[in-house]
DNA sequence: ATCGCAAACGATCTTAAAGGGAACTTTAA
């Protein structure tokens, strides 16, 4: 289990105790205990409990807690808890909008167990009897709860890698006379999904323990994967024809039309890259057949990790990230970067502990010292400034000139409408000191939609003011959303693939950025950190 | 349940906006 994983259980656990009344001190040391936990780099799973309470957070009991998870992927009390609770009240927890005490309210009071029941309730208008409830919070919930079961049969494609492999592995090991190969929406990089789809070259007969099979015909066998993935094996004669290969893994309906008038080649090709050498095109990767135009298609100019030559946007020890300025430019040296630009929290993100005028001084005083000590490595000072409720910044002017590059991005105030939305962000991104607008959206993926963005008109707005825009490479966030790169693109736009890393190993989040830019057809030269250090200080000395 | 300051014990991250109902509660970042 990843560390991300051991302290949602310990968020799970604060969440459920809340809802069965426990000491409140008590809850919020599991919930400290996941706010700690979730972004410490070492693995927890493989550390004695002497180890596991050396760090914040973690007392004795947790510790022990942490020794059982890694034992038995849970714990005793949690198990307890879980069995005390509906599953569908568990469901409601995750929810945005649903807090404990309206959960035990509608769990206690009105005997509603699951999501769809609560939605039930508000269609039928039956919260506004209620004392504390009025209108406008039966129609959130109402929105709330709806996008809740729109996403509910979705999965992260990033944490369904570890599933893919396994799949791959078992089933070719078991059954060494079929071969098998991914196809479909995951092969695509589509970063979210709703099943996992194979081609394999004959029945499985040999069916992993994992794998359930449900049903089965001559084209195809439907399963699931550890009972809940949904699991497609399309059944292929290998070696696999260019045809099959590429319908079944699909693409845009632009995608599909531009392959279809080379019907000879597409059926008789040996593989998707003979039939692109056969109609004399360039091959077009698997994640970039969503896209929606082919003919000046060049894979050679597309974004790769290795083009990547500074990390954008991280946070260190000064806000909400486990490590210090130093321990993260000596992971960005060791994984070969040429610069790190540190974007803490500001001053308004109380949360976070974002950094007053004061702190924000002793971080650069703190830079300049680690920039001799580190040299040439370059540490950039920058800030990841809230863009408040009228679209100002979250410093005066005099303060905001001493970053070296100030990245813009909305953290408060999320439940708004476009109107609103639009104004702080055209406020933000037409401030002289903003050079890069962060997140666009605000969104995470499958668990908050993010405000309502008229995309067009941000990104006339940036290529206006020379705006930078992010795209967030967080696999939660994967914003902005790879669909609006081609357009960004169109308008001169530069794109920065940021990590937002609040420990070592969110940098390598990058990977995950790259990945949907490929999607979105970035280009290398569209990229803001392909430039090296040089390049990227006479970037910086451009300013508005 | 944990931490920090102190050696047994007290205190536990902030803040603003929004909704509902006329002072406060709830939620989320």
């Amino acid at each position: 289990m990843t560390n991300k994983q051991i302290a949602g259980l310990f968020s799970e656990m604060a969440g459920l105790m809340e809802l069965h009344g426990e000491n409140e001190f008590k809850i919020k040391s599991y919930a400290n205990a996941y706010l700690n936990i979730r972004k410490l780099d070492a693995e927890l799973e493989l550390l004695s409990p002497e180890e596991l309470q050396a760090f914040k957070g973690v007392g004795k009991t947790i510790a022990e807690k942490i020794i059982e998870i890694s034992q038995k992927a849970s714990f005793a009390a949690l198990e307890e808890m879980r069995s005390k609770t509906p599953e569908g009240v568990r469901q409601m927890l995750a929810i945005k909008g649903i807090g404990p005490k309206k959960l035990i309210f509608f769990w206690k009071e009105l005997g509603i167990e699951s999501p769809g029941e609560l939605l039930y309730a508000c269609k039928e208008n039956r919260l506004i009897a209620h004392k504390g409830f009025g209108p406008k919070i039966q129609e959130d919930l109402i929105k709330a709860l709806e996008f809740y079961q729109s996403q509910s049969h979705l999965f992260h494609h990033y944490l369904l890698e570890t599933e893919i492999q396994e799949i791959l592995q078992e089933v070719g090991q078991l059954n060494p006379n079929i071969q098998i190969e991914l196809t479909g929406t995951a092969k695509r990089w589509v970063p979210i999904l709703e099943s996992l789809e194979f081609i394999v070259s004959g029945p499985i007969t040999n069916v992993p323990e994992n794998l359930s099979l449900q049903t089965s015909d001559i084209e195809k066998s439907k399963g699931l994967w550890k009972g809940n993935i949904p699991v497609y094996f399309f059944y292929q004669s290998f070696p696999l024809s260019a045809k099959n290969s590429l319908m079944l893994t699909g693409g845009s309906e632009e995608f599909i039309h531009f392959i279809k008038p080379y019907d000879r080649p597409l059926e008789n090709s040996a593989s998707e890259e003979l039939f692109f050498k056969e109609i004399g095109h360039p091959f077009v990767p698997a994640e970039c057949r969503d896209l929606k135009e082919f003919e000046n298609f060049d894979p050679s100019k597309l974004i790769r990790d290795e083009d990547i030559k500074g990390v954008v946007h991280n946070h260190s020890t000064y806000s909400d990230c486990v490590c210090s300025l130093k321990e993260m430019a000596k992971e960005c040296i060791r994984l070969g970067y040429e610069y790190l630009v540190i974007s803490d929290h500001s001053k308004t993100a109380g949360y976070a502990n974002g950094l007053s005028i004061e702190r924000v001084e002793m971080q650069w005083r703190e830079i300049d010292q680690l920039n001799i000590e580190l040299a040439p490595f370059k540490i950039y000072k920058s800030i990841e400034s809230d863009i408040l409720s009228d679209g100002s910044l979250d410093y005066p002017d005099e303060i905001l000139a001493g970053f070296d590059l100030v990245i813009a991005s909305i953290h408060s105030n999320l439940k708004m409408n476009e109107e609103k939305a639009m104004m702080r962000l055209l406020n933000a991104v037409a401030n002289p000191y903003t050079r890069i607008l962060g997140h666009p959206t605000g969104r995470l993926l499958l668990s908050r939609q993010g405000y309502p963005v008229d995309h067009m008109r941000l990104i006339d707005a940036c290529a206006d003011h020379d705006v930078v825009i992010e795209l967030n490479a967080n696999p939660m966030r994967l914003d902005l959303d790879w669909n609006w790169i081609d357009y960004a693109q169109k308008k001169g736009i530069k794109i920065a693939i940021n990590p937002d890393a609040h420990n070592l190993t969110g940098i390598r989040d990058i990977k995950y950025g790259v990945r949907a830019a490929r999607k979105g057809g970035l280009l290398r030269n569209n990229c803001l950190n392909i430039l090296n250090n040089a390049e990227f200080n006479a970037w910086i000395l451009t300013k508005k």
